[in-house]
DNA sequence: CTGTTAGCGCTTTCAG
DNA sequence: CTGAAAGCGCTAACAG
């Protein structure tokens, strides 16, 4: 059913049941009351194509991801969907699967003019962060959730992985182990190399020279991983500590653990960051660093709103890094960080 | 830039470049090169808006679903997302948080014929599927998944819960337990009845009473499950086996276990159905019925695009169990199911 | 093979 | 306070 039809049914003009869904306050009470009970009784609802073609803005978002099989980012969905509900938003998903071609792809076809604005994590394969640049200036405003890059000047939430990084790697000191080493889910990736430079400054307080032979630099492959992370477990008296940048990658060194029979965490203490749910108790030996994934994705999400409907220079360039929980041990201890 | 302005650049008119763009046969692949080429330069895409309002089609589906923190829905986005990129769709997603009026709400919003087709998964809920007969009364195709329901004539996916159901009970019958509990996450849902149909059938092999003592019917309310399932424990020697027929009911009782201070898997064997990545290397005593979400994702997507681009009866009804990759495991065995 | 034209359904002046 | 009419940008029918 048309808008115009529907005013037909009421004997008034398309332009009235307009204004009237559309909350204008030039329409008397008793017209708004007909045509508001009306509406509700038949469902009726304008074409939304027509709509926004006509005012140039579609109430909708792009949630543009690596992957979504993945605690934290299904979490930070969860946060972002439910402000944008509450903003009368839909949004809209986009999965990159770590591949710059598709991130590219995804980011240039958004462009077009199908959203209002972009929620990005960018992909493990970026380098180059134009795109994202090319989208501002089309006046598109984007906000940048924990995968962010320094080269673009917007607003961007992470957690404070610098801190995360040192008290995790502290944690394993403290415990007692000599010779820590660091998963590192990327080499690039700024928040990976935050985390990095944490783990360093803790073994710095303590004296204790940086090995680079601790030092595993993974990648999205997780064959290649599965081999790096196995050469340096299966020489002995090499570790004894592990912080991992990834959830996935303590998995995988679960696994590894499990075929060398290597005893966690008697012979191998583990923190990392993860979002499982209740890791603590599923798995007691596996310490864990719990992003606030939901409050990251409703945080974003508000700035994101904040920038589309307010003028750009609002929201530019803030950069808030959010606090995270480092849960130790099942549930005794619960450091937080910060 | 409108599809006007583009044509000027070329000296053509907007027709021809539209008909370009849409891949028309009439055209001179002279011209399709110029404007092809030119569009690649300048990342030409037309209104999409305009494009919908005048097709009357979106190239869009929606996913609502009751939660997305959650390691099955997320893989089943994963799957969706992939064959809708595969066929240039893009994917509105809605989440229901199990709520009946906000399903309602969602439901009868997507009637405005924002989207092309609905993937749907109903909430814990829902007994009323009336909305979902209104969508197919509008001609808008709708394929239900893993939460299903039985009152309405659509496609539906859903994993062959009665014979995972029989396998976990049976798997843990083998292994010595003599009192096998059941814990439902839901009194009504269609896949969680199958379950304990199962569940009962395994019982009833081996001359088993069913107790009604040992079967737990939780809701979303996790304050109310945890004490539930905490007094069935706290019984010693009520139980020595658990079929959980979701991963989070399993997870609260790991958390109880830990607090009565029960042996997992020496007191308590627990089969649940989960799709924790590598469960058995993270916690090798609990036992996982998997089941094979990403595919259960393409196969839902890919019957209705199907039904998209084809009429409606090409599907109409279609009841789809999947088999694959459904299987108890733990470290040492893996039992197919089926 | 290419162009002209009408109109998708809505919102927004502007006139009354 | 209400309505008439223009036009958002595109596509499809039709003419040439």
């Amino acid at each position: 059913m048309t808008i115009k039809e529907f005013a037909k049914l009421l004997n008034i003009s398309a332009a009235t049941v307009s204004k009237v869904l559309n909350d204008s306050h030039e329409i008397s009470a008793v017209t708004k009351k007909r045509v508001l009970d009306l509406a509700e009784e038949l469902n009726f609802q304008p074409n939304p194509n027509a709509s926004s073609l006509r005012r140039n803005k579609n109430k909708t978002i792009a949630i543009v991801i690596p992957e979504i099989a993945n605690n934290f980012f299904s979490k930070a969905i969860d946060g972002i969907e439910m402000i944008a509900q509450q903003k009368g938003y839909h949004s809209l998903i986009y999965l990159t699967h770590e591949s710059f071609t598709k991130e590219l792809g995804i980011v240039k076809h958004l462009m077009n003019g199908r959203v209002d604005g972009v929620l990005a994590s960018v992909s493990l394969e970026t380098t180059d962060f134009s795109h994202f640049n090319d989208l501002l200036e089309k006046n598109l405003p984007i906000v940048l959730f924990d995968r962010v890059c320094e080269e673009i000047q917007t607003a961007k939430i992470t957690t404070d992985d610098f801190h995360a990084g040192y008290m995790a790697t502290k944690h394993l000191l403290d415990s007692g182990c000599k010779k820590v080493g660091f998963l590192a889910f990327s080499e690039v990736a700024y928040a990976c190399r935050k985390r990095k430079e944490g783990y360093m400054e803790a073994l710095k307080e303590q004296n204790i020279e940086v090995d680079d032979s601790l030092i595993v630099n993974c990648s999205n492959d997780m064959i290649t991983n599965f081999s790096m992370i196995n050469n340096l477990l299966k020489k002995k008296k090499k570790v004894d500590g592990l912080f991992s940048s990834a959830e996935n990658l303590a998995i995988l060194t679960y696994q590894i653990c499990s075929e060398l029979a290597i005893n966690i965490p008697k012979d191998l203490k583990i923190v990392s960051f993860s979002n499982m749910p209740m890791a603590s108790y599923l798995s007691p030996s596996l310490s864990t660093i719990t992003q606030p994934a939901f409050e990251m994705g409703k945080e974003a999400a508000t700035m994101l709103f904040l920038s589309i409907e307010k003028p750009r220079n609002n929201y530019k360039d803030v950069f808030t890094e959010m606090k995270s929980n480092l849960f130790v041990r099942n549930s005794t201890k619960r450091l937080f960080l910060k």
